[in-house]
DNA sequence: TTGTATGCGTTATCAT
DNA sequence: ATGATAACGCATACAA
């Protein structure tokens, strides 16, 4: 019969048996020099013996830290963020930091909800990808930063506050990159498939866009731009949509890979050949674009770069004594990878 | 100046303020009915306007309960995953529970490690999909399970182990389901491209292959099946191995939809069309089935519904008072989807 | 209805 | 090198 009700065993139970206080074992278990080498290997062993647990929490709310990063994203299964918390906890992993994942599923009331939940649960640090529903949660964030609180942003990014610590992307690069791609690969009557462009990043995208087709003197007029809503269906009707236009493209930049892959689809269906009579790059580079066939050329946004960055750059705003200065936004090259949709002409 | 050197606001600070004492705080944020609605209201406007934070670790150290769900899977951006992991939240959400998701990577070790860190975090349930490097965790879950903590496994459960609460889909009756479906549309020559036979949901749809192929008399020899390693890149080589037999398939059931998508694009390169000349079905119901051409059939595993059984049977097991009997093994019916790439021969 | 006292498991500051 | 003690923030049994 155990000492203790509860069967889990703590510093105390593990002094008791061995004639020890409590903290001469707190002391071994963190390898602290000034206990003996002999106890210290004594403790280990006997905590072992009896499967000893060291519960974390009352560690985190005596020391004031919790060596735990809070990542808040819009949703874990899109493999952007999927590869973007692969960098974060690869990082945390080596600093010895823990990572709690959480989803707004692109709900900003939901996102609040997290942060605060996340800061509840003593999170040293917080990494944040904001929701499309960009609701009203600059108070809060202007508050935590300007509190001192570690805190990262990345991809997506509150857009009206001033200073904000954030690791992106340059999409406008992006977008740029793309079109250019396809202007060197020969093709001239280039469409694009934008998103909505109340989100920032759609809109660099289609800046950067423009910024190719201007640099290289094309023409961009009513029928070479289309807004495009939900990423999976809308695909297939806006290249139908395009196709039907007086001045039909020769290639299409969609702002996203899903619709890419879906005017793909449907362009094949109709017989036409990819990328003879009709060339595709998209963005983000999801794993499936190396399945389709055409496999589907696209702009990388360096996910796991990201995420490293992002988590390097909180865990040292924790580690560091020195309140400084929040970070100033960081900003990631995207890089064009070329597959078989946008071959040359 | 604040009271304190640290800025957190806590019960006493709001006690502080109010000339109440810390125990009515407390009482009044717990909406606790003894506490006049008065100071109830008055409490919480206070503590809205200190922007009060409850530190939810100090009350899980003191309740010995955290209201946590902790989640361990191979990895969260593979879409089976997020959308079982997108159910237990939800189900976690209804009944206020949080919910901490960590990544094993397939490595056990790593699993283990993540184990215990959820365990020191004083989570109140454990919920595990196993990695596939299979390794020795068997001591530690057995360990777990008899010692009453509320665990739940789902999907990939440990094998060698006698009584596993799990959520589990019948991967031998999806092999069959898909099968079933080829022969249903007069397919006879079918091949399978199955996994690795060590894991036994692998090995169980390969079984519920031949299950259907005896039921319908078909012959099932050495060219039929063929075993894949990794997702991305076998499903090429694997139809290209197939398509030199000596008999040539004419439908192919495959363990999983990377190489059933990459070993379509393989056979339309070759000029082949499909369904015509060869049919497709995989297994998962990946999204990106849908965007591929032909769209690919597949079998659905009801990830979210899964996620949803194994919170709510872990969110009992936690709530329960009597330490009931570990729940034995929740079987769910996976769903044939059929899409373009099995039509009719 | 509210206040007082205690303890959850750990670590840090003393003292020895 | 080790022990005694207090404190982290909260919730609860008990007292008033």
């Amino acid at each position: 019969m155990p000492r203790k009700k509860s069967d889990k065993t703590t510093i105390h139970d593990i002094a008791y048996e061995l004639g020890l206080n409590a903290s001469t074992v707190s002391r071994a278990l963190n390898d602290n020099l000034a206990v003996s080498k002999k106890t210290r290997e004594l403790v280990k062993a006997k905590a072992l013996e009896m499967n000893y647990q060291p519960n974390h929490i009352a560690a985190a709310l005596r020391r004031g830290r919790s060596n735990t990063l809070g990542v808040v994203v819009p949703a874990i299964d899109r493999s952007f963020f999927g590869r973007v918390i692969r960098g974060i906890e690869e990082e945390a992993d080596g600093a010895g930091f823990r990572v709690i994942v959480c989803q707004s599923f692109d709900s900003s009331a939901r996102e609040r909800e997290m942060v605060d939940t996340l800061r509840g649960l003593q999170v040293d640090g917080l990494l944040i990808s904001v929701a499309k529903d960009t609701g009203d949660n600059l108070d809060l964030y202007q508050k935590l930063i300007s509190s001192g609180f570690p805190i990262q942003f990345f991809d997506n990014v509150p857009s009206s506050l001033e200073v904000v610590p954030a690791v992106i992307i340059d999409d406008r690069r992006g977008g740029y990159a793309a079109t250019r791609h396809l202007i060197d690969q020969g093709y001239k009557r280039i469409a694009h498939l934008r998103g909505p462009q109340h989100l920032h990043i759609y809109r660099n995208r289609y800046l950067g866009y423009l910024d190719a087709m201007q640099e290289a003197g094309l023409e961009v007029n009513d029928d070479s731009v289309l807004e495009i809503v939900s990423h999976f269906d809308s695909g297939k009707e806006a290249f139908e949509e395009l196709w039907k236009r007086k001045t039909r493209p020769e290639a299409i930049f969609s702002a996203s890979d899903f619709s890419a892959v879906s005017g793909m689809k449907a362009a094949l269906q109709l017989g036409l050949r990819v990328p003879e009579d009709i060339a595709f790059i998209g963005f983000s580079n999801e794993p499936f674009n190396e399945l389709v066939s055409p496999a589907l050329s696209s702009v990388d946004q360096q996910p796991i770069t990201m995420g490293q960055i992002a988590a390097k750059r909180a865990i040292k705003a924790i580690t560091s004594e020195d309140d400084e200065q929040p970070d100033d936004r960081l900003v990631l090259m995207p890089a064009v990878v070329v597959r078989e949709s946008s071959g040359a002409k």
